[in-house]
DNA sequence: CGGCGCAACGGTAACGGTTCAGACGCGGGG
DNA sequence: CCCCGCGTCTGAACCGTTACCGTTGCGCCG
């Protein structure tokens, strides 16, 4: 109503002082600190303000000047959009906001392109620190956050970085009790789904240099607690088929499916690296018209609410708490000590999409 | 590897132009513009950089003097974290966020509480603009945003305000489709869920009184279209139950359901302002024994994913192309015309939860 | 050899605030 | 009467950077 966004030339902290004529500093204690200035010429000070358009304090001003941006910034690998696309991701994005709101910081998304490696969003970022999210170990964009002289916490990020503090979960002992679980039903052939492990988009079977050079800790490491929980019933990993995909979508998930069985018909049981590929995984029985669990084992990871809904074997990571976890980590520095790891239970979901294999495979020597 | 995080004294630009012999200027140029020295400079410049630490320039100096802080605001009247919660509001986001990469913005959430009227969130946020999302007309945080002299695009908000840009959709006119829709099946007695309707914690009753008060104009719109929708069909809005829950999720909608149905139990048909509460009360109508569509129809409104696998009579809305438009209006502003505004398409959505009710309301004029 | 144009670089002044150490009047206690 | 303390308000020094414009050096042409 009053015409305070057309102004011309916008009015400032020194203008508005000159208008009045008293000091700067008096009108930035009109809005920074009330009992530093009489009322009467506080009240004449706001009511300036409002009369000349004068909106408050710069943010930017102030933050170059108090060292404060009053806001955390969010790296991901994956482009921005993909924070809302993802469950996985939205329930930990939801438990960092839940840290920053209760801390009154703002929450930046980082604009990244996945392929490029442009990371001057990076710099551009006026964040007080970060917060990075399962990135690959050689991420560029992570790499430009390490060098920012700003806190920063790491999520599912094994790798020690001086003065980086980590939340995460064990998983590749998780891993384990869900391989365990599986040759424990007395599944053999088992055949595995995972997500991207590492640079270049790459979809199909993931040989022995591919997962080990493996460039994302967190796959690493599931791939890792089932191979160990395979070990540990005699099953060589040599024997395994892994399949990997780029996109993280059901739709990939599905595909990857069928590549996998049509390569290995014998398989009894796809344990996937994800919950999202494993709906994908569910999806293609469906449609093969394969029962789960009487024909096939699928199993998850991560314990997304979908998944839940659709009795998935799978394990459960507290991705909100992770989220918070982060956040606090990140904001509740009162305790300037070292730099601190938190690791998060988790929890093995046995679900209805998991059974013992159909006759043929019964061998196991249990009972 | 190298002591950069931990030096005592963070070099700047300009010690760092000191320590090299050369002018500010030069260092920035470095950075900024490599075609304006000479490029064995250049390399003299970013190696003196690397070896003193210096993190490149400083983001909130350079915000300060390019008046360009390579951020959106995003104000939302719930807390941060309802973002990541609600489908709607994620599938917003998404489109928003995606708009955001493509211009290389960054996307600051900006933390607000819902109750408490502390707009200090808002003046702090250092962005380029603001995307305000479905919020009371009366937000005082609202209010802060439009006197921040950035431009500012509002979504789900008729109220026309200078110089602001607006992108929706015409809530009411598709809430009459869906009403007639309804009252074409022959529904007489039906029911409505609405989402809060205006300031302070309510559950219960909506009387008209509350209603003409709703400051929530997606709400005001729909229940509009309703009454539209009913009155056509010559029945009068007074006769019509309308419940109000403040917090939006599944749960609020099966109370609402439940207290609803308790209260009238005449009703056939629950016409919900929201694909949430519609779920909610399916999953009342589940519980109590009450087939869906036969004893109770049930409609919702979003066209969530979720509702539509639910096989949900509702209205879908293109959420995600109403954040990207919301975008795309805030960051390509070469065409510095008048404020436009953006009225997007809808589609009635008839599911498997709505039918003709029970015989003893077949009384319509109709065949 | 002088003038000219261009590439490379430097100096100065913002950008809009916050902060800290006082200055200034004023009333009260010694 | 002097000194002190207190409530208010001011001056000036930053915060770290980029925009603007002037200067310098060099090669080239007539």
């Amino acid at each position: 109503m009053r015409g305070s966004r057309d102004v011309r030339r916008p009015a400032t902290l020194a203008s508005l002082a000159a208008e009045l004529g008293v000091s700067r500093t008096t009108v930035s204690n009109a809005y920074n600190r009330p009992d530093q200035l009489s009322a009467p010429l506080r009240a004449r000070v706001l009511e300036a303000a409002r009369r000349l358009g004068y909106p408050g304090p710069d943010p930017v001003a102030r933050s170059l000047r108090t060292r404060r941006a009053g806001a955390v910034g969010l790296l991901l690998t994956e482009a921005l959009s993909y924070a809302f696309r993802d469950p996985a991701a939205t329930g930990f994005l939801e438990g960092l906001a839940l840290a920053c709101e209760r801390a009154g910081s703002g929450l930046l998304l980082v604009p990244v392109s996945p392929e490029l490696a442009d990371v001057t969003a990076v710099h551009q970022a006026g964040v007080d620190g970060f917060v990075v999210y399962s990135v690959r170990e050689d991420d560029p964009h992570f790499k430009a956050v390490l060098e920012r002289p700003v806190p920063t916490v790491v999520c599912d990020q094994p790798l020690h970085v001086e003065g980086v503090d980590r939340v995460g979960i064990d998983d590749r002992a998780a891993m384990l009790d869900l391989a365990r679980h599986l040759t424990g039903l007395g599944h053999r052939h088992i055949g595995v789904l995972c997500m991207r492990l590492g640079t270049g988009r790459y979809d199909g079977p993931a040989d022995d240099a591919r997962q080990n050079g493996a460039t994302y800790p967190v796959q690493r490491n599931r791939l890792g607690g089932l191979r160990d929980g395979f070990a540990e019933a005699g099953i060589d990993w040599a024997g395994i088929p892994v399949h990997e995909r780029f996109a993280h979508s059901v739709d990939a998930g599905q595909a990857a499916a069928a590549e996998l069985l049509a390569a290995h018909p014998e398989i009894t049981a796809i344990a996937c690296t994800s919950d999202i590929l494993a709906l994908g995984a569910l999806r293609h029985a469906a449609e093969r018209g394969l029962a789960v669990p009487e024909d096939l084992t699928i199993t998850g990871f991560d314990g997304v609410p979908e998944g839940l809904r659709s009795g998935l074997t799978t394990v459960r990571q507290p991705v909100l708490e992770k989220g918070r976890a982060a956040g606090e980590l990140l904001l509740e520095r009162g305790d300037r000590n070292r730099p601190r790891t938190v690791v998060l239970p988790t929890e093995l979901i046995v679900g209805t999409t998991s059974a013992v294999p159909r006759s043929p495979e019964r061998w196991f020597s249990g009972w």
